[in-house]
DNA sequence: CGTTTATTATACCGTTCGGTATATAAACTG
DNA sequence: CAGTTTATATACCGAACGGTATAATAAACG
């Protein structure tokens, strides 16, 4: 593997078990193998490499929710997709997937907040999009797209935390009857 | 106030802020105007400053939610005075609040994480223990007490996220038509 | 009053931080 | 071949890191 990528998927390793600020750039070369100037060769500084990562990774959530969203089918198969779809990046990169969480939830002022913000607010986004598109068929919603792309995010993402706690290896997949009694109990509530 | 508190007040809104590993101990004694001997005499160590404030400011969440699930009433009720439990400590002290929610999807590896971690665990099985009891109304659950709890607590905290970021000088309350309609969305799904 | 105990500051410790000036070696390019 | 560009290492920078030895101060106590 080039340098480059060896650096982006030692960086990402560690960002992911550490957290960002917890990690130093010296580690991150020496888990490459390589040296500093090297690292700063290609990413310019420490945030450049968490750029260049989002850069890179996010693509893949994007087109996976991209196609989700432009599914056919009601609204029931639609958060299906949707919920399969994260389901899906995280399965092929879990490591990522819980490291954009553990962004997402990061305080407000701190650097890596602030680089990750735009692509948490694109992911938002594209999901109340999902429900605005819905809107013929679950009716008049009163403005609670939001709320209800709030919930489903919430809950996905919960689970996955969740999925995490109990699976610490990777070892099992996510079934497509967990998506789908996951999207139920978001429908139809606790007593379906 | 006394140093002991200011200290602890000061840490904890700096850490809000800009998260643990990127506040040093430099910089909250240099907000209460204090130098680093005091803050050691008092904590022992920056790790310690977190323990004292998860010590001290858990208790309130943990008689709130202790409170809710005591209280009287079918499922319904329960849920809604366990979900005004959270937004009454979040409201309360909404800087804490998020702080504890940002440790809770921080990195597993990072000390902070691990410090939090026992009580992010006990509010859980709270919640857990909560759908545990309602049991007899809702039938048999087939074990998903806890993917409920889940979702209860990622919706939950979600509503609260955005909430914050609605309204960052926190100048409007969470109403209890909200909570309710919060509540209702869980149980019932999207179409009540 | 003298002595102890609790609290705070001055000044410092070694280490690590993010980042860089410079050199070098290899790989292209004319 | 000479010259340029790409990619890497050695060795270093000042600043900040978490933490502490020591001393001064102030209050409590006998």
């Amino acid at each position: 593997m080039e340098n480059r990528t060896l650096l982006l998927q030692c960086a990402k390793e560690l960002f992911y078990e550490k957290g960002y600020d917890a990690v130093g750039v010296q580690e991150i070369v020496e888990k490459a193998g390589l040296t500093k100037p090297t690292l700063y060769y290609y990413f310019g500084s420490k945030i450049g490499v968490l750029r260049t990562l989002l850069e890179t990774k996010f693509e893949e959530l994007r087109v996976c929710v991209r196609k989700a969203l432009d599914s056919e089918g009601d609204i029931r198969a639609h958060l299906y997709h949707l919920a399969e779809a994260y389901c899906c990046c995280f399965e092929r990169d879990r490591e990522f997937y819980m490291l954009l969480m553990a962004l997402f939830y990061s305080a407000r002022e701190n650097e890596a907040y602030k680089t990750v913000r735009p692509y948490v607010t694109e992911f938002y986004e594209m999901v109340v999009q999902g429900f605005e598109n819905a809107s013929r068929e679950l009716g008049n919603m009163n403005g609670r797209q939001r709320q209800f792309a709030v919930g489903f995010i919430g809950t996905v993402n919960h689970y996955l935390l969740f999925h995490c706690e109990l699976d610490p290896n990777h070892e099992e997949e996510i079934s497509g009857e967990q998506i789908a009694s996951l999207v139920n109990q978001f429908m139809y509530g606790i007593f379906s």
